[in-house]
DNA sequence: TTCAATGCAAATCTTTTGCAATGGG
DNA sequence: CCCATTGCAAAAGATTTGCATTGAA
């Protein structure tokens, strides 16, 4: 679920994240530690929402000494400086995301085969705006997921809605 | 935060949520206790988003015998016959809620005194089904969650207006 | 009588923390 | 040099599970 990968591109991105990330940590005059850096690098050139024992995986590659602890530690800073969200998906443990943080987002998460889909619409933004304010709340932040069924290149709709004529088959015949 | 009540029309609900409970642990063949009894009825008494700590405090009232563990089982059968949904805030514990089920609704929480309101909005739930539709996804379910400060009796936004203007006071002058 | 349910304690799982050793500024 | 950071292991907090005993059907 979350990969790695390896282009101009992605180097670019490690390299801004990894240097804003170090200015906070300067900003608060905290310290910069081949551990944080290797975590912040790593994390930044891996996709999608990564838990924390994905993250420890892949950093372990770079550099097996680095424990749980650290990870954790580091993570949180990640979130203190606003470069990565932790996210909640009711699995019980937590998922973080950096790559595409820039724009606020929704989530589609399919109960088939448990891809997460982004997506954004203003409307629903500002209807949740309107909202609040006619019952007198200031959002600063929300959350929203849509739990169901994609419709993705292995088209889950599809296996499903087979899955369950073979079912009524089976029973009725 | 989960206050118990007891009138009329509590007992009445209270009856009718244990007899569909009964019938849905009769229709799988489980056994009907004191315990699950108990648990249900002083689950249903209660109101608001209940966590497990808070229900078997209540319980231990009506019978200290009972623990964690039963209390856990029966919330995941309750959970299982759909009179019960678990939700989870963000705050690393499972929340219950099965007294104001019967319709969906979102929820928006108060960062400053912790006060959970429900609300409900036919278009947002429209909006939603349309992009869903879109993206060709199938929605089983959905959360939305607004985060911010609510204007409520003691009045949050004003406390937290209050609170800034001090602090900018104190380092102002 | 039979097998699910209970209650306790132990185990598990995720996350946090204490502390001695390490290392950045 | 000073104090933040690390790494380990232990702790903590929520939830689950193993198992001997109890109790519904």
């Amino acid at each position: 679920m979350a990969s790695v990968e390896n282009t101009q591109e992605v180097d670019q991105l490690v390299r801004a994240k990894e240097s804003a990330f170090l200015e906070f940590i300067q900003s608060k005059g905290l310290k910069t530690t081949r551990q944080r850096s290797t975590i912040v690098q790593v994390f930044f050139r891996m996709r999608g929402h990564i838990s924390v024992e994905e993250l420890l995986r892949e950093v372990k590659l770079v550099n097996p000494k680095i424990g749980y602890a650290t990870v954790y530690r580091t993570l949180h800073l990640l979130v203190a400086s606003g470069l990565v969200e932790e996210r909640r998906f009711g699995d019980g443990l937590a998922r973080y995301e950096g790559r595409s943080e820039v724009e606020h987002h929704d989530h589609m998460i399919c109960l088939e085969c448990g891809q997460i889909f982004e997506f954004f619409n203003p409307r629903l933004e500002a209807l949740q705006e309107k909202l609040a304010e006619e019952n007198n709340f200031k959002i600063y932040r929300h959350r929203l997921e849509l739990y169901g069924i994609c419709k993705d290149v292995e088209s889950c709709q599809h296996k499903k809605e087979m899955a369950a004529r073979k079912a009524h088959k089976a029973t009725g015949g």
